[in-house]
DNA sequence: GCCACCACGTTATATGATTACATACACCAA
DNA sequence: TTGGTGTATGTAATCATATAACGTGGTGGC
């Protein structure tokens, strides 16, 4: 598990408003959130999502423009996360293929491509809203 | 290849705009380019957006909320596109991986997950720029 | 003390996307 | 011919997301 004790104030306020939210939340509405402890501009939310992703313990959502506390409990080892949302709760759920990064890693040598960040979000429809 | 005889004079013109372009191109910056031939708001650019990734001519670039010009010349039937994106030059390509797919199937049935739209976008150094 | 570094705060602005409403034209049917 | 429906268009206003530019304040090393 990453270390946490060293995140400051707006880290700590950041991360917690991410944990205590059942889905992905947007950058204005985590400020709002954090107004009553203090907050007031978009850039304190931004830096500290910014130190947090960069730690691993958020990720951003691309496809919603948002950010999800990391829901496991320890690094992901540089791996490509791949992110279920469900369109109906908001709920995502976090995995790791190992045959998806050993076909991206096939993929790149083949095109000389040098891999950097990668993005693997899949929409649809969670086990109980589809029902 | 998709028929492109039947796009109205707006839809033609952003299309243009993103074959003629190294890269994915921004709504607005889309706009400015084409302020010469009578587009003034965003709203028209975003309009002739939303039909041509309707039809498949055009892709969204989740990462970077911008749009490339479909480069394969047919229709990708439902499969999931990846793009590899050279963070240098800017210059997208497309792929399609049948194993993808089917790890991504088998993800989804094992979660019964019931799977929309997927986006797979890896970020890095094309061979030219890696150089 | 002084400097470098880093987090923080504030204002303004850029960029991306949508809502609401009005207009124009083609096509078809009464 | 008239009128209705559907689709593309145009315009203004506004919301949402993200960053630039600038200044402040504390902490640790020297």
């Amino acid at each position: 598990m990453t270390d946490t004790s060293t995140l400051t104030r707006n880290q700590r306020l950041v991360l917690d408003a991410l944990e205590g939210a059942e889905g992905p939340l947007g950058a204005y509405r985590i400020l709002e959130e954090l107004r009553p402890n203090g907050l007031r501009a978009p850039l304190q939310v931004y830096r500290a999502l910014d130190r947090l992703v960069e730690l691993g313990l958020v990720h951003r959502i691309e496809c919603l423009n948002a950010f999800v506390a990391c829901s496991a409990g320890h690094d992901h080892g540089g791996e490509t996360i791949a992110f279920a949302i469900c369109e109906e709760c908001g709920r995502v759920t976090e995995f790791v293929d190992p045959e998806f990064e050993h076909r991206l890693g096939a993929w790149c040598s083949r095109h000389a491509f040098r891999r950097g960040k990668t993005t693997l979000e899949i929409r649809g429809l969670c086990e109980s809203c589809a029902a």
